[in-house]
RNA sequence: GUCCCUAUCGUCUAGAGGCCUAGGACUCCAGGUUUUCAUCCUGGCAACACGAGUUCGAAUCUCGUUAGGGACACCA
C-alpha cells in the first residue's frame, strides 16, 4: 500500500465515543503502519447540534490517547481548512457544477409537503422516500424561483434502476440496488452541505486513500460511490468496522453505561489499556498475544484480520488489561499519575519517595489508579476506625498486652526494616507461645484499621517506627 | 415495512475442507502458595444458531430458515 492518507472525522456534538475512538484507532493504525498519514477533520456541518468546546475536547482526548494526527484543526497541512464549516464555498461549488451536468436538481419542496407525501407513503405501506417532484423541473424555471427568492436545496440524481457494486475491504462485495435509494439532499437550504456531499468531496480534495468508518454507513456508501463517479473522482478503499456493542447487542450508546473516553479516563483507566483493548474487539493478531503497546500493535496490525461481527464492549476485560498495563509502568510513571489524587486528598507532606515505595509495594494488587488512593489511606493517615469484623476476631484481652510487648521492642531496633521487623515479630510471638499470625492479624487492624492489603511488614517498613509505635498504642487504648 | 450486514464458550476471539474428541484470554468455580486480601500457580465448567446440499470428509463452501443488528432526514 503506498501513500495512504486516512482521517478520522466526527462531528463535534460532545465528547468523544469509545466507538469514535476505536474508528480513530484503527485509521491510526494503518496510517503508521505505512508509514502514511493520519488526519482530523470536524464535521461540523450541522450547526443545530454543534456543542461549544466540543472540538477542543475531542482533540485533547484523542491526543490524550497518544493519536497524533498529521493534519487537522490545530496542526496544518496543505489541505486544509480542515473543519467542514470553513469550506462552506467549495461545496457550494460542487453542488452547482453537478446541477449545471444535471446530475443533481433545484428542490423546491417544502417540508410540508414532504411530510405529507411521507405519510401517504406510510399510508399506502410503502417506504417512504422524496417522490422526485423537482427532478422533471427545467433548470429555467428553477433559476426562476430562485431569482424570486424562493429557498431550495440541491438533490443528487440517483439511477432509477440497476445497483450498485462496490467492494468493501471487510466485507467483500456489496451490492445495493438503485430503486431503494433517494434522491439525496446535498446542499441544504441553508447554504451548508449534507454529509454525504461534504465526505466526498473533501475526502476527494484531501486526497483520501482509505475510507475507514463505522459499520453505520455501509448503506450509504453507494449514494458517495455516485458522487464520486459524477465528479469524475477516483475512489477510494472502503472499510467498514463492525459495530461496537451494549451488552444487549444493540449499537453501544448511553443510557447503558459509559461510552464517553474521558469517563474511562476519569476512571483511572490507563490510556494503554483502553487503546489495547478496544484494539482487540474486532481485530487479533492471529495468535494469542493479548498485552499490547501503541507502537506494538502499529507493527502487528492488518485491516485484513478484522473481524466483521460486533463486539460486546465488556469491561471486566478492560479491568484485568489495565492491571496489567499498571504493572507495566515504572514507579516514576505512576507516581506522576497518582501524585495530583494524593495531594488532593491533603496528603501534602509526603516525599515523592515515600509516595513511590506506598506504589511499588501496591502496584500489583490495584486495578484502577484511583485504588493507589482508596486502598492506599493508611499509608497517609492514622486510622479513624477499625472494622468490627476483623476485631471480633482478631483481638482478645490479652492482645493489648502482646502489643506493648511489640512496641517496646521494635521502639529499641537500630536497624528498622521489614525483614528486622518480621523477626523482631516472630520473636515476640514465641515469648508468648503464640502463632505469627496472632500477632500479625492485631497490628494489621491496629496499623491500617482494616483486616487485608500488603506484606505487613513492608507496610510497617514503609509507615515507619514513629507512626507504627503512635497507632498502636493508640489501638491498645482504644479498642 | 424495505434494504443491507452479521452469526464459534456468558464475553473478546483462534479457526480460510481433513492438524478440531474446536485452541487462547476475560469472567466464574475448585485446589495450591500467602500473615489477611489481592497477586501468582494448577485444574475445571462452558460454544460451531438450525436445516438442506456439495464432498471420501464441513465450524470452514452453497442455498434456505431463524435470530440479532444497522440504515432508510434539509443528523452525522
Amino acid at each position: 500500500m503506498e501513500n495512504i492518507r486516512v482521517r478520522f472525522a466526527p462531528s463535534p456534538t460532545g465528547y468523544l465515543h469509545v466507538g469514535g475512538l476505536r474508528t480513530a484507532l484503527y485509521n491510526y493504525l494503518l496510517a503508521k503502519k505505512h508509514h502514511g498519514k493520519f488526519l482530523l477533520r470536524i464535521e461540523d456541518t450541522d450547526q443545530s447540534r454543534k456543542v461549544e468546546g466540543a472540538m477542543e475536547n475531542l482533540i485533547e482526548t484523542l491526543q490524550w490517547a497518544g493519536l497524533d494526527f498529521d493534519e487537522g484543526p490545530t496542526k496544518d497541512g496543505n489541505f486544509g481548512p480542515y473543519i467542514q464549516s470553513q469550506r462552506l464555498p467549495i461545496y457550494q461549488q460542487h453542488a452547482h457544477q453537478l446541477v449545471k451536468e444535471e446530475k443533481a436538481y433545484y428542490c423546491f419542496c417544502s417540508a410540508e409537503r414532504l411530510e405529507q407525501v411521507r405519510q401517504k407513503q406510510i399510508a399506502a405501506k410503502v417506504p417512504p422516500s422524496y417522490d422526485r417532484n423537482c427532478r422533471s423541473k427545467s433548470l429555467e424555471e428553477a433559476q426562476k424561483k430562485i431569482e424570486h427568492g424562493e429557498r431550495y436545496v440541491i438533490r443528487m440524481k440517483v439511477p432509477l434502476t440497476g445497483e450498485l457494486v462496490f467492494e468493501d475491504m471487510i466485507r467483500g462485495k456489496v451490492a445495493i440496488g438503485y430503486k431503494i435509494l433517494d434522491d439525496q439532499v446535498i446542499l441544504k437550504s441553508d447554504g451548508f452541505p449534507t454529509y454525504h456531499l461534504a465526505v466526498v468531496v473533501d475526502d476527494h480534495l484531501m486526497n483520501i486513500s482509505h475510507v475507514i468508518r463505522g459499520e453505520e454507513w455501509l448503506p450509504s456508501t453507494p449514494k458517495h460511490i455516485l458522487l464520486y463517479q459524477y465528479f469524475g473522482w477516483e475512489i477510494p478503499q472502503f472499510a467498514h468496522l463492525p459495530l461496537l456493542l451494549n451488552p444487549d447487542k444493540s449499537k453501544l450508546s448511553k443510557r447503558q453505561g459509559d461510552v464517553a473516553v474521558e469517563d474511562y479516563r476519569a476512571k483511572g483507566f490507563l490510556k494503554e489499556a483502553i487503546i489495547n483493548f478496544i484494539a482487540l474487539l474486532g481485530w487479533n493478531p492471529g495468535d494469542n498475544r493479548e498485552i499490547f503497546s501503541l507502537e506494538e500493535l502499529v507493527k502487528e496490525f492488518s485491516i485484513e484480520r478484522v473481524g466483521k461481527s460486533g463486539a460486546i464492549f465488556n469491561i471486566e476485560k478492560l479491568q484485568w488489561l489495565n492491571q496489567q498495563h499498571i504493572r507495566l509502568k515504572s514507579d516514576d510513571e505512576l507516581l506522576a499519575l497518582v501524585k495530583p489524587n494524593i495531594l488532593e486528598q491533603g496528603w501534602k507532606n509526603f516525599s515523592d519517595d515515600y509516595i513511590k515505595s506506598v506504589i511499588n509495594l501496591m502496584k500489583e494488587r490495584v486495578t484502577v489508579l484511583p485504588d493507589f488512593v482508596n486502598e492506599c489511606k493508611f499509608f497517609y493517615e492514622d486510622p479513624t476506625s477499625f472494622d468490627e469484623k476483623g476485631k471480633s476476631k482478631n483481638w482478645s484481652a490479652e492482645t493489648p498486652k502482646h502489643l506493648a510487648r511489640f512496641v517496646e521492642k521494635i521502639s529499641e531496633l537500630q536497624n528498622y526494616t521489614a525483614s528486622t521487623i518480621e523477626e523482631t515479630l516472630r520473636t515476640t510471638a514465641t515469648e508468648f507461645s503464640l502463632s505469627a499470625g496472632k500477632l500479625i492479624h492485631p497490628i494489621r487492624l491496629a496499623v491500617s484499621g482494616i483486616s487485608l492489603g500488603p506484606s505487613l511488614f513492608h507496610l510497617l517498613e514503609i509507615v515507619g517506627k514513629e507512626t507504627v509505635v503512635r497507632r498502636i498504642n493508640f489501638a491498645i487504648k482504644n479498642l
